[in-house]
DNA sequence: CTGAAAGCGCTAACAA
DNA sequence: TTGTTAGCGCTTTCAG
């Protein structure tokens, strides 16, 4: 086995419980048996076992992270803030991918919780029953990055998912466009039901009717913008912008558009959703709404450490502000 | 606090070591005793405390994942992979991102291992001294996911690179190519070692000298294989074929091209490494060499496995083959 | 098939 | 400033 506590204070001739403190730094020990203890520890390799010690302090320094999907960018991004920003602060982080399913995100949640994570960072369905009770009396800290629960708001750290898409729609109206074609989220996340409801927003404000055969719900992967692309385009639909939920599906719908002999700005305009950083190396560089994901990690693990510290802290709904960036896909 | 095995054992009547023999299904409590407590403690909402246990079994059923950057998504889609497969075995996942530092990889490891991992999954830097004598003496398994560890092959699980790079440059000097510029990566990683390798290979065989002005070592990101083409390209750089060491790179060279006026394939070629699911939708799509991502990752865990059931099972470096994917940045 | 006792390695609480 | 004692919640070992 390895070098524990017991084989420094035999070596050293302190008790076990002087190591322990001088090994973490007891502001008690004096300097001398502190540099000491620390060098004999280093000396023999000792490494600290962890589980032991939250065992005793529950404590594990540790949080759960529930992701949708790590493969898609847009969340590996915001995952490399929460891992970064944790690191930091000495927390590890255990990871789980539920695919967008409910039921997977249940046994996740439960599955750390036997862990003793001492907060969640999750990426939650909207709506469902189940997930929203036991979220209501889940025992320990817990932060939505990035999209909301229905009925769990303040739990939530969100980027102007409403505003975001209403500005994007307002743009494309104030422009003159008189059939906008939209290729929308799956329903069962918030940022689908609030960019749509951005959408509807901006028509309501324009005074303006939208057409839901102009609207189409997609999975959001980069094969859906392509696919279903191609079959709007084959089946005779007639739009002159194209706005995408997310940059992966505009990238499919450039695709899909230049191969039907259509030019990007000149015959559509396209609009994209999360700036990815290589929405500026598509062809043509690709307009889109950006969301600051590296700092909404950051963030989620700053405001999670806040409840950890605090179990009486009140949850707060946190809004990052949304930001249009134009680049070649829109005329302006 | 939740509830435990002595609250069940107090419900029950029974002692708490039925409880906890009953709970995992051990095969000699009566069928009988077994429902009762299981159904107890499903009505008294019980969950497991992973860490108890593991504290007194020595088996956390975690494996760390220490992984490069998991914002690039190839790396992503190994950990997917990773994820996905461990899950299936009813084991979690720590993540540690390293930026590829050696000194971060270190402490990664040592930090996991304080956290009592039962194995570790490793996306290394190639040669680093203090790393390879930690990995020496490292005492419990890992594996190298993708890369192999100088001196340390045998723990690798690979995929050719050597062999995918040689047949990409042997494509292309065979198409009558005199000019190949190749964008390297980062040289710290035995992917970049290995492709270069794979690029002299090729050029040896077919007798011919290739021109060190030729090759640029870049990191690897999509930036860099936009700003170096174009630097490439001012400095008046003569070529008629473009390799890249993934296809990241790739995407920015075919942007820079593109801006330069360049025709790709007609003017110039370009091969891109890794094949990921967003190549086949670059403009042109990219012709690539396929990497199994996903598999990688399930193979690392599934190999992990059996190392952790069998500490003296002895290594062997596993090797997947590469597959080149003829799309339209080349002629073929 | 079930129970009692011991202990995993550490930290907390109380003493000195 | 340091030591002693207890115990976190579970699983293992040994006993019946």
């Amino acid at each position: 086995m390895n070098v524990k506590l017991a084989d420094i204070a035999r070596v050293t001739g302190f008790s076990i419980n002087t190591v322990s403190r001088a090994l973490r730094g007891d502001s008690r020990i004096s300097g001398q048996t502190s540099r000491l203890i620390c060098s004999k520890a280093e000396e023999m390799g000792y490494i600290r076992n962890e589980v032991a010690g939250s065992m005793r302090s529950s404590r594990t320094n540790t949080i759960g992270v529930v992701s949708a999907d790590s493969s898609n960018p847009f969340f590996a991004e915001v995952l490399l803030g929460i891992e970064d920003a944790a690191r930091k602060m000495n927390y590890s982080i255990l990871l789980i991918n539920t695919e967008e399913q409910a039921e997977n995100e249940y046994d996740a949640v439960k599955l750390l919780i036997g862990r003793q994570v001492d907060g969640l960072i999750i990426i939650p369905v909207f709506d469902d029953p189940k997930n929203l009770s036991m979220y209501e009396s889940l025992g320990i800290p817990y932060i939505f990055a990035g999209r909301r629960v229905k009925g769990l708001e303040a739990h939530s750290i969100l980027h102007g998912d409403e505003e975001g898409s209403s500005e994007v729609f307002s743009y494309l109206l104030e422009t003159g466009h008189e059939r906008i074609f939209y290729l929308a989220g799956p329903d069962r996340i918030s940022n689908s039901v609030d960019r749509l409801e951005g959408m509807k927003r901006a028509f309501r404000e324009k005074g303006r009717a939208f057409d839901a055969d102009l609207v189409v719900e997609t999975r959001g992967h980069i094969d859906d913008g392509y696919s279903e692309m191609n079959r709007a385009l084959n089946k005779g639909l007639e739009f002159t912008a194209v706005a995408c939920f997310n940059d992966l599906i505009a990238m499919g719908v450039l695709k899909s558009l230049y191969e039907n002999g259509l030019c990007v700005p000149e015959d559509i305009e396209v609009f994209g959703y999360d700036n990815l950083n290589m929405a500026q190396y598509m062809q043509p560089r690709l307009s889109s709404v950006d969301v600051p994901k590296a700092r909404l990690g950051q963030a989620a693990v700053e405001e999670l450490m806040l409840h950890i510290e605090d179990g009486n802290r009140p949850y707060n709904t946190l809004e990052m502000k949304p930001r249009l960036v134009f680049r070649e896909t829109t005329k302006r």
